[in-house]
DNA sequence: TTGTACGCGTTATCAT
DNA sequence: ATGATAACGCGTACAA
């Protein structure tokens, strides 16, 4: 493999001049440009990064931090993962996938979208030598990117209230991540600018964001009370609940309206087709990358915390419809 | 940043000490190594990446290489993707997604699931200084995994058969790559051994893998055919069949069978839910990765062409039934 | 077991 | 416009 030097040589101009030519190509001189250039042709030159990183003190690398859960095995972080690396690869960024952060590994910035079990995130401002970017709400000083939780189910809220329903019910599940408290906040939010009193019995918690516990939890909540819509904190929920409703025969649509929440795959896969909240996932993830390389750019300066929420959009299917 | 200078200085041994407890910590006393890990603790250190590349001549490395079609739109590559990043990441190895092979930019190895349009794929042995890994057969001299296409519609075709089926069709698309012929090629053996004589008319090839192309074909051939099988070259175009089944008033699986191929979430989307041939994406990527990574390490030695085929798994489900 | 000296390829600084 | 030199942090050969 060749160097500057084999490219110096044969161009009869010194190590420097190639540098030069490679990183400020306008303060040479037209003659030793060309020369050089044919030489790195000739040569098949390749700069060799490490070096470069070497003295840059740069590495080329940023961390991808994610939970166990947050595998292949899901759609959503897949998408995530692939905005990032999309964004990252454009900017000849290398990543490095871990399930912590991995401190002992130098690099130019990490982009957090989860912790393994138990390993609380303790960020510091200042405490790490390298930018970082949050996939979700997180600490004030610290650049986060999230989805509009609150207005994409007020909005799912509303649809269901534009179609007449009255009695709206919210199924959600239990998880240590503020989210699904922020999904419940938009659907209350609704509800109360319609001037509708929430019962109890209509906002159900379970255990998991898993269909087969949702659909236990429907068919419990289908037959002790008189809901004609229910939005759900995720399209897995909504999924369980057509399926509870398939199992009592109520129709789907016409006797009960479903709205889920993301919009990855598993609103297509239940039946009816179900009307959801599609967040733009992939849009996110180019948005988290976007934001680090800015700040590996910039390197420092201007420290103002950038927090982001993404609007989400409603996409009306077969699950909904007038009351 | 510390070095290993400081960390040097700080336990009262020379650099070089420090380098051994980093690399061949049983060849320094148990004493100095005590004082020298205490003080890279309490400095923090990390080892400089760049530094230890530049000398091994090493970049930490691997270049993935997909075609723009290979994105984030399509599940099967996300899934393959994220099964190389599985292992590379557990091996602490950086990965750069890119269109092209990007020759200009060094690297410890190459993973080539496709290339831009028009981008011909010309390896020669040992042109290439890193290792490369090829989904798909590739040339005979280079290391490929690919799936077991052949056997997989093979399997999918005698589930057919053994149901009572006689008259099976194929369902194909164009495609520049080999695939397809080869699921044809599996469909024609299971047809051969059963002693049936495959009619033109039932080898149908369209110019998409695309569910409405895929229906208006399955329209026109399940009007003037009698069928009662058909085996799909993918999901997607299994979806269109039943799609048009549906629209024809015909019951699948009762009237129709029908089988798809890849698995990937698509068989899930369908109504009825397809029988399919499913592909092990997940581990076929991490076996590419598993492989280089290997190259890697072994640097040249042994140059024997690993090619592996992956074997698939017939799943059935709710499309196919006996005649 | 430990240390010295040098090289890896590039770039910044300072000179010419 | 161009070049000489040092420095980046680490590993390796060799020496002690």
């Amino acid at each position: 493999m060749s160097t500057i030097y084999d490219v110096a040589k044969m161009a009869e101009v010194s190590a420097m001049t190639v540098s030069r030519v490679l990183n400020n190509p306008d303060k040479v001189s037209p003659k030793a440009r060309k020369r050089i250039e044919e030489a790195i042709e000739k040569l098949g030159y390749k700069r060799n990064q490490a070096a470069r990183a070497l003295v840059a003190k740069s590495t080329g690398l940023v961390k991808i931090v994610l939970s166990e859960r947050q595998t292949a095995q899901d759609p959503y972080f897949m998408t995530l993962f692939a905005g990032i690396s999309d964004v990252l690869s454009e900017n000849t960024i290398a990543q490095l996938v871990l399930h912590d952060m991995a401190p002992h590994l130098k690099c130019d910035g990490m982009i957090i979208m989860g912790l393994r079990e138990g390993q609380a995130l303790d960020l510091k401002v200042g405490e790490y030598p390298s930018p970082v970017v949050l996939f979700g709400k997180g600490y004030d000083d610290v650049d986060w990117v999230d989805v509009d939780n609150v207005n994409g189910v007020y909005t799912a809220t509303k649809h269901l209230l534009d179609l007449g329903h009255l009695e709206i019910a919210f199924f959600r599940y239990d998880s240590d991540e503020p989210y699904v408290k922020e999904r419940e906040d938009g659907y209350r939010k609704a509800m109360a600018e319609a001037g509708i009193q929430v019962k109890p019995e209509w906002v159900v918690t379970d255990m998991e964001n898993d269909s087969v516990t949702s659909k236990a939890r429907a068919l419990r909540v289908l037959r002790t009370t008189n809901v004609t819509g229910i939005v759900c904190a995720s399209d897995i929920v909504a999924l369980g609940v057509t399926q509870a409703a398939k199992e009592l025969n109520i129709s789907v649509p016409n006797q009960l309206s479903v709205v889920g929440f993301d919009g990855v795959g598993v609103d297509m896969m239940a039946d009816p087709r179900l009307t959801t909240v599609k967040q733009p996932v992939f849009e996110i993830g180019r948005r988290l990358a976007q934001l680090l390389v800015q700040r590996i750019k910039q390197k420092q300066q201007n420290y103002q915390a950038v927090q982001e929420l993404i609007p989400t959009e409603l996409i009306v299917r077969d699950s909904t419809a007038k009351k």
